[in-house]
DNA sequence: AAGGAGACCAACCGCGACCCA
DNA sequence: ATGGGTCGCGGTTGGTCTCCT
């Protein structure tokens, strides 16, 4: 038994927006918000799939968009993120303001991908193209303060092939550092996470801040209220790993707090 | 000027995750 | 617990543009 299509395709529109489309969709999304896409198409008269009335809106009509050419701090932010992302586009994106996972994962294949491979570094490794397989280690250290389940960063990787990821199940954030297995050996990827500048909210004031109290990993990774969050039983052991991080200094991947602030980092 | 090749990017497709009855 | 509906993501396709010969 088939999958039942999203939407009758028999009278819906394929490619190319019309610019009245576009505005039909604008002006409906303007006047409704975004939301229920499959019944959004017959609600501003369109004849289109809800799923790309969606993507219409997101990749290319949202007024956000940041149109135009990439700069250099974006390449190198880009090339970071995926080293430790993989193809999680929309978790690049989320980085990086006015950007799509869509025009992202477009600009990778199409300029970063040759980049790389003129560097001679593999894009799918991140390793020298002439380096021989190999298993090589690096201590990340997670100064959160409670355990995080595994799959919340191994299925950030989930898709990549055994031999990029050796021992995903390896990375378990605990008090103490951790071994991993590290897959971009020309990337310091010691992470150390601590309390932006900004004000929390009560509910986050519990993240570490040089002071006595911790703000679970699930909240630190923008998963605030999620299932995996622990806030509400909060142990105080973050201080005995992070004897290297500052309120103001946290760094990661080499990037400042601005640029990298793992709480944001939420799904879409 | 013509046309072939490669680059670019908007849009589509299928699948997995999530939500809710 | 389960199954259907919906959403979001990542991979892929195909049309258009640009460059080169």
């Amino acid at each position: 038994m088939g999958r039942s299509p999203c939407c009758e395709k028999a009278h819906t529109n394929k490619g190319a927006w019309t610019k009245e489309e576009d505005d039909r969709l604008i002006a409906y999304i303007r006047a409704h918000g975004e939301g229920c896409w499959r019944s959004l198409p017959k609600a501003a008269g369109l004849l289109r799939c809800g799923k790309s009335c969606r993507l219409r809106w997101i990749n290319y009509l949202r007024p956000d968009l940041k149109r135009g050419n990439f700069t250099e701090e974006e390449d190198e932010l880009i090339i970071k993120l995926h080293s430790l992302l993989g193809n999680k586009w929309s978790l690049i994106a989320g980085r990086l303001p006015g950007r799509t996972d869509n025009e992202i994962k477009n600009y990778w294949n199409t300029h970063i991908r040759r980049k790389l491979l003129n560097r001679g570094i593999d894009p799918a490794t991140h390793r020298p193209l002439n380096e021989p397989a190999q298993e090589a280690t690096t201590t990340i250290s997670f100064t959160t303060s409670t355990s995080v389940k595994e799959e919340s960063l191994s299925s950030v990787m989930k898709e990549e092939s055994p031999e990029k990821i050796i021992n995903t199940t390896a990375i378990v954030c605990k008090e103490e550092k951790t071994q991993v297995q590290e897959r971009c050996p020309d990337l310091n990827l010691e992470l150390r996470i601590c309390l932006p500048h900004q004000n929390q909210p009560d509910h986050h004031q519990s993240f570490k801040t040089g002071g006595s109290r911790s703000l679970c990993f699930a909240c630190s990774l923008g998963l605030q209220n999620s299932k995996d969050c622990s806030c509400s039983v909060i142990v105080d052991t973050i201080g005995s790993s992070s004897s290297t991080s500052t309120k103001t200094g946290y760094d990661f991947l080499g990037m400042k707090s601005g640029v990298l602030d793992y709480r944001s980092l939420e799904m879409k």
